[in-house]
RNA sequence: GGGGCGGUGGCGGAAUUGGCAGACGCAGCGGACUUAAAAUCCGCCGGCCGUGAGGCCUUGUGGGUUCGACUCCCACCCGCCCUACCA
């Protein structure tokens, strides 16, 4: 049993002391080596939260570290680095309700990210972090908002936008859904602001095309074209009574006969004109409660639709019909021209809203005859299927595809329409009236207006406040810092004064990535060789939940950089991989206030980090959700206690090493292509599951005696090998214990042989009509008339064909022989 | 309403992508060791029938294609996620 040489498996004991030997050995420390193929392994960079990592974060970070494991001893320089998403909300909030300043809370939290990540045996090379609050890396977030600026992308714009009541400042769109802001508060409403924006829609149409260049999952591609939302259709001008015409914009120009009404947004800036005297007072009325509203407000009534009659007119375009104008807040300010024309036949929105006011329906689309609602005219909804047009004077009987273009060559041939191309995606908001971000480099000078602050006068430095909190006036902390406000124009030198909004928090987020290539260069955002050296991002890995945000935003500014000729690739991300959700052992998402969450710290300390990273890859598919189970990861170490006895029993009783053992021969240059393939596909369960297979196999050899072979003992050391990556520190311990020197995570990754790693004699089943009845042992390189000799001979097929004949037979070789009979014709 | 993902034992899941369904692990049951427990080791472990060999059924439901379907096609049921008045 185990020798004085051996203690039993403690990792408790090994784990820090691999850990430090990683760190003083500089064992994962990324070079540009020119001579070696280079791999980019990146996880999302985390905001460093006051509560630490949970399991859950581990379910990121141990795939990622078992690639760029993987690949380092595959011979690949590997860029696998860590850093913190420091600057933003989250972290100021927390700060807030902790009356502490957000530099101390951030030093404080990343310290104890940075422990938790090497507490789990993660391999990032620590030289490379970066933090998105130090001045040394905003100081070039601010540099990009000025290359942004420089070509047109960045503006100020009065508007409405998203307000949060509780954040205290303007949101984007993709960060508010359903009412409530991206940090959970409900109540959020619309406030018109002054603010700033980048053109994000200047991209539009390469960032759908972009997709499909990029090795992402699906559901995110479709996510990223359903948020652009490309509609290609038309726009039609409406003659009004005040002069100029009112666009609207359309898919569907074929149903344009239809139109029984027209309808403007609240927001719309036509409607004061176009509204009759004797419906004024009702029309501002109407306005005024819409736009106040909040979208919690809105969507609690969302099934009915309100709005009132403007008194107003405007024509149709082609049947020169007169049609009334209502105000309703169904039609959005932001998408289109802000007005539609009210199609109720053909669209469900406006059907609703037509029933509501008892306006006419009128169809123009003639469903396929079959349908029963061409005999009462009278529908029920909308119909917006395909059809013939009716109703629609010249263009009666043509199918509706062929109207839209008929009807638009028309409007285009009098100047009353153009083809267009609309889009869901609005510009990105930027601004945020908080104190802890990057300051927007902008100075505003009573003589030169809005000005750049100079390149060389950045970084425009973050003042240190200690009431930083929001007072309730909408405007950002910083207006309150007279030294930081007063300033003198970049381009008169006469006093001015500092835009106060900070820029949000994706701003860091969409060049960080290039940050790491070169972390500590001075004269530039990267150092333009290592950036070529390593960019674009080999595997990026990350939850799914910010595919409109951040990964949209990330591969913008790459667009932008590219045009500006700083980076010679207009995609970031090569490919993307998104991990599963781990729930608490409840099922429910891990939370504090829940009281269900485990962390890494406290199963590291009950069963060891390797246990950990084991349980972890194995607990279920890489991209599925799935619950822990506090069970589960004692299996996990069982199996490392399992492998530890196999080493510590066999090399005590060492001895020479003679014969082979062919079929454990066989069994390790199978598992050796198995494992391989499956870390390289990223199905880290079956992996560790062949692991286990292998490892069972070991034991049994060893307890049969078995152990003497030189097979034997190169399985043994193969083994390790397959074990490094996903359970470092126990792999090393045994590759030294086993006399080996150096680290394991030096070595290279075995080889297999894919001849011996197939078999050469199957077991095959035999299927009688298409039922299984026998396993025959048979050459692989048997033909089907062996097949069937070896088959017919065995008794127990034989006992299915008696009384009958064989009418086919199908054989796949390696796979199966099956046989289909019919009764023999004799009785005839 | 639109888009996406999924449904296999008591549980997490596997199935070389159309070829022996249930690998591997968890839980459970029985046994060995132990004064006892834990740990460890051995055996059993989808359902029904049968003493047994064995037989029949079984991958959400119903149909289809095929010698053969968890896998492909059609229809339906259920669950989760994203998105939402986008004209």
């Amino acid at each position: 049993m185990l020798g004085n040489r051996w203690q039993p498996y403690n990792p408790q004991i090994i784990e820090p002391k691999w850990q430090r030997y990683w760190d003083e050995n500089q064992l994962y420390a990324a070079r540009e080596d020119p001579d070696k193929p280079e791999f980019y392994c990146l996880d999302f960079f985390p905001y460093p939260s006051g509560e630490g990592l949970h399991v859950g974060h581990c379910r990121n970070y141990i795939p990622t570290d078992v690639t760029s494991r993987f690949k380092r001893m595959h011979g690949w320089e590997v860029l696998h680095p860590m850093g913190w998403d420091a600057f933003g909300e989250p972290t100021e909030q927390f700060a807030i309700t902790h009356g502490i300043h957000p530099r101390i809370t951030t030093d404080q939290n990343t310290a104890n990210f940075r422990r938790q990540m090497k507490l789990i045996g993660t391999s990032y090379d620590w030289n490379r972090e970066i933090d998105s609050s130090n001045p040394s890396f905003y100081r070039w977030t601010q540099w990009f908002f000025l290359l942004l600026y420089r070509r047109g992308l960045a503006y100020r714009d009065m508007s409405w936008q998203w307000w949060c009541p509780v954040c205290q400042t303007t949101l984007s769109s993709q960060e508010v859904s359903n009412g409530v802001c991206w940090r959970g508060h409900s109540g959020v409403t619309k406030r018109q602001v002054l603010s700033w924006f980048f053109r994000i829609t200047a991209y539009a149409d390469e960032l759908i095309t972009g997709l499909d260049q990029v090795q992402w999952p699906e559901p995110i591609k479709s996510i990223q074209r359903n948020w652009i939302g490309r509609s290609e259709g038309f726009e039609i001008d409406f003659p009004t009574e005040i002069g100029k015409p009112l666009p609207v914009f359309t898919t569907r120009p074929d149903t344009l006969y239809g139109a029984t009404f027209f309808v403007l947004a609240p927001e719309h800036p036509a409607v004061p004109e176009l509204t009759a005297p004797e419906q004024r007072a009702e029309v501002e009325r109407y306005v005024t409660q819409a736009v106040g509203r909040s979208e919690v407000e809105r969507m609690a009534e969302s099934r009915e639709k309100s709005g009132v009659f403007t008194g107003g007119y405007v024509t149709n375009p082609l049947s020169e019909e007169r049609i009334p104008v209502w105000v309703a807040d169904y039609v959005l300010p932001t998408y289109g021209t802000g007005a539609v024309m009210g199609v109720p036949a053909h669209d469900q929105r406006d059907f609703e809203f037509a029933d509501q006011f008892s306006l006419p329906v009128r169809v123009v689309i003639a469903p396929p005859v079959e349908s029963e609602q061409v005999e009462d005219l009278r529908l029920d909804a909308a119909f917006t299927g395909s059809g013939i047009m009716v109703n629609s004077g010249p263009f009666d009987g043509l199918p509706g595809e062929v109207g839209i273009e008929r009807i638009g060559e028309e409007l285009e041939a009098r100047g009353l329409g153009r083809k267009t191309v609309q889009y869901k995606m609005r510009d990105w908001l930027i601004s945020r009236q908080r104190y802890w971000g990057t300051p927007i480099p902008i100075v505003y000078c009573e003589k030169c207006g809005q000005v750049p602050v100079l390149e060389e006068q950045l970084p425009v430095l973050l003042p240190m406040m200690n009431d930083f909190a929001p007072d309730g006036s909408g405007r950002s902390p910083l207006a309150r810092v007279p030294e930081f406000v007063n300033t003198t124009c970049p381009e008169c030198a006469e006093p001015a004064r500092r835009e106060t909004d900070t820029l949000g928090g994706f701003a860091c987020s969409s060049w960080y990535y290039l940050r790491f290539t070169s972390p500590h260069y001075e004269a530039g955002p990267f150092e333009p060789q290592a950036m070529r050296y390593w960019m674009p991002v080999d595997l990026y890995v990350g939850g799914a939940e910010h595919a409109v945000l951040h990964l949209l935003y990330a591969r913008f500014w790459t667009k932008v950089m590219a045009d500006a000729e700083l980076v010679p690739f207009r995609e970031p991300f090569a490919r993307l991989m998104n991990q599963g959700q781990l729930l608490g052992p409840d099922g429910q998402r891990m939370s504090k206030s829940r009281g269900n969450v485990i962390t890494p710290d406290s199963m590291v300390a009950e069963y060891g980090a390797d246990a950990l990273r084991i349980y972890e890859l194995f607990m279920a598919p890489f991209e599925q959700d799935v619950s822990w189970s506090s069970e589960g990861i004692n299996g996990a170490r069982r199996f490392l206690n399992r492998i530890w006895n196999l080493y510590a029993e066999t090399f005590f009783e060492s001895s020479e090493a003679v014969d082979k053992d062919e079929e454990l021969e066989r069994l390790l240059h199978k598992t050796i292509r198995r494992v391989t393939e499956r870390i390289k596909s990223f199905r880290f369960n079956t992996m560790v599951s062949t692991l286990m297979e292998f490892s069972n196999h070991l034991l049994d050899v060893q307890r049969a005696g078995n152990w003497r072979s030189a097979t034997y003992h190169a399985a043994l050391e193969a083994l390790l090998l397959m074990l490094a990556p996903a359970a470092p520190y126990i792999a090393d311990e045994l590759w030294h214990l086993t006399g080996h020197g150096g680290s394991v995570h030096e070595q290279p990754w075995p080889t297999w042989d894919s001849d011996l790693a197939r078999d050469e004699v199957w077991e095959i089943p035999i299927q009688v009509d298409g039922k299984v009845r026998q396993v025959m042992e048979i050459p692989l390189d048997a033909n089907q008339v062996e097949a069937e000799e070896t088959a017919f001979a065995l008794s127990g097929v034989q006992q299915y064909l008696a009384g009958r004949e064989v009418a086919k037979s199908f054989y796949v070789p390696g796979k199966i022989l099956s046989i289909v009979t019919r009764s023999k014709v004799e009785d005839l």
